[in-house]
DNA sequence: TAAATAGATAACAACGTTGTTATTTTCATT
DNA sequence: AATGAAAATAACAACGTTGTTATCTATTTA
């Protein structure tokens, strides 16, 4: 049985009200009074009951975060960023890798103060939950009612192919997934087809690979598949960090040279892109940012009350690693 | 503010102690009221609250995986097997990816009935907690005061030179990492040198190419080192999936093949290694069988009061694949 | 010296449940 | 119709806190 306040109140000889005072460090309370509770406290080894102080206060200073897919090297990076952010905070932060409803069902069992939602899938909206909610996702895709923190992925392609476009460029090929109905993906083959309209480049079924999935070894059988071709492209874009890592894997086995052969620019802006084989350009939200904004929106949204549900475009930057030169 | 059974008790004017009866399908309360109750309950949309229940209770029915290296593709399997048997028993799952000691303390505030422990780095003798926690690791390290399920990678090591001694191999090397204080990969070394000393088999620095890390591009790095040698291997035991997907390119690009030039099995047993480039045969303790005996052991231990620390270590499988054959 | 005041501490209700005990209702039995 | 037992429901304490209100105790003021 664990120490609770009334035990200390009986061993200082004060009454449990008292304690609970000092304990908070109520001006109420003498100092002398509240330096010897407080030793008393500790000696005896007194941790607060959660239950009880969730009962009273409705608060839990816990955030959950949902995130069903676990096994994403990039995400994981993500979720890695967020929790260092939150635990700078009062908060802290747990995490379900159920399905959205069971996750939701047991969050609300903890009652956590909000939610951050990974829904690559898109059926949130079929989910409802009183809990202060924001999701990371793609953002206008459909009414939704509560806080989405998009990483732009249209703008992300739209500065990689002007990047491309701008060192002369025109023949640029996409390797990427678009099988299954992630939108995040979704998102992104859109934004390369718009942005090369944008510039006027051609597009067709001859500017894109699908890797039919998201790992290293999909990217290099796309990229074998693309070298196979009877006209090669000047630039590849890759549609993620695993993507990307299998394309150079493709590339240097087929005895081609990054980037005096054939550039390669990568979605997904984290620090890993530094040490793959070939250290590659990248494109995309660094990840601390994209990290801090969201762990302090949800924070926001949960402690300013009734706010309205907003879309927050975030914006990627390019970070240049020589793996991309001007167009011979 | 969220409907309580008073409000349900005053809808239909029975007392809150009726509806608590009610709700919990107790036997003292006459079919057709709780038939009533129940869905009055459900039309005022009433969940029951959890602070409250596990203060009288003292029971969350919650378990907390503490999971502090998210980044590893391999472990993310076991989590999320973990997270499906124990979403079949009353039990949930929830996971802090922080370091040991943060995590325990949301774990106590949250009062989990059980700790589920990933302790790559061995630093649990420091932690100390009254919730029933059991770890994931090499068993007999040290004294510890808590269970340990323990994936016997001594057992493993044994069965696969076993299995390649048997075909003939006589040079067998073993790729995998040391650099750190990772106690399991540790433990697959010294196993690995054991088996090889049972079999009378040489084994120095010529046995071994440390990787360096458990990445793809470590295990590839390591075998393009072997390769560089005068005299090859015929077979290699690579320490893990993604090592091993490594060494299957890194053997692929040297114009080898796998399995006629060069063997190759590989530490643990997930279904994936059916979809390598090359389907490799593998050992280890089948990632199913592993959860199912990590959760259940947590549970029991959990539900058996003041049970003896243990150390459980389990059976690791062969599975075969084409992936090695006899020695020429 | 008595009254007013501030400073300290104690008492107690409340949070939303569960489980135990007390009370009322129902119904069979004589 | 009266009695007793069984069934159904109500009442209430308890879980461990917090915050409000009440009480007590010095200390200052008239």
């Amino acid at each position: 049985m664990s120490v609770t306040i009334k035990d200390i109140a009986n061993m200082a000889g004060v009454s449990y009200s008292t304690v609970s005072k000092a304990l908070n460090d109520s001006p109420l309370v003498k100092e002398s009074t509240k330096r010897k509770i407080v030793r008393i406290a500790e000696e005896m080894g007194y941790t607060p009951n959660y239950a009880a102080q969730k009962l009273v206060s409705k608060k839990t200073q816990v955030i959950g975060l949902i995130w069903p897919t676990i096994e994403r090297v990039v995400l994981s990076t993500l979720v890695t960023e967020i929790s260092n952010v939150i635990r700078q905070t009062p908060y802290s932060m747990i995490l379900s890798v159920d399905p959205v409803s069971t996750s939701l069902k047991t969050f609300e069992r903890f009652q956590v103060d909000g939610i951050i939602l990974f829904e690559e899938k898109n059926d949130h909206t079929k989910f409802k939950t009183d809990i202060p909610l924001l999701s990371y996702g793609v953002g206008g895709q459909m009414e939704v009612n509560h806080p989405v923190i998009d990483p732009n992925h249209e703008q992300a392609m739209y500065k990689a192919v002007e990047y491309l476009a701008g060192l002369g460029h025109t023949f640029i090929v996409y390797i990427g997934d678009v099988s299954d109905n992630d939108f995040l993906q979704m998102e992104k083959y859109r934004g390369f087809k718009k942005a090369m309209r944008e510039f006027r480049l051609p597009v067709d079924e001859n500017n894109f690979i699908d890797s039919n999935g998201l790992g290293w070894y999909d990217g290099y059988r796309a990229v074998n598949q693309l070298l196979e071709r009877e006209i090669q492209p000047t630039a590849i874009i890759g549609a993620s960090y695993e993507i990307s890592s299998g394309i150079i894997r493709g590339i240097k086995e087929n005895k081609l040279d990054i980037p005096h052969d054939i550039s390669v620019i990568s979605l997904d802006n984290v620090p890993q892109m530094a040490n793959l084989e070939v250290p590659l350009t990248c494109i995309g939200v660094p990840i601390d940012e994209l990290a801090g904004e969201i762990a302090h929106s949800v924070i926001n949204f949960i402690e300013s009350e009734e706010q309205e549900p907003f879309v927050k475009k975030m914006t990627p930057k390019l970070t240049k690693r020589n793996s991309c030169v001007v167009r011979k």
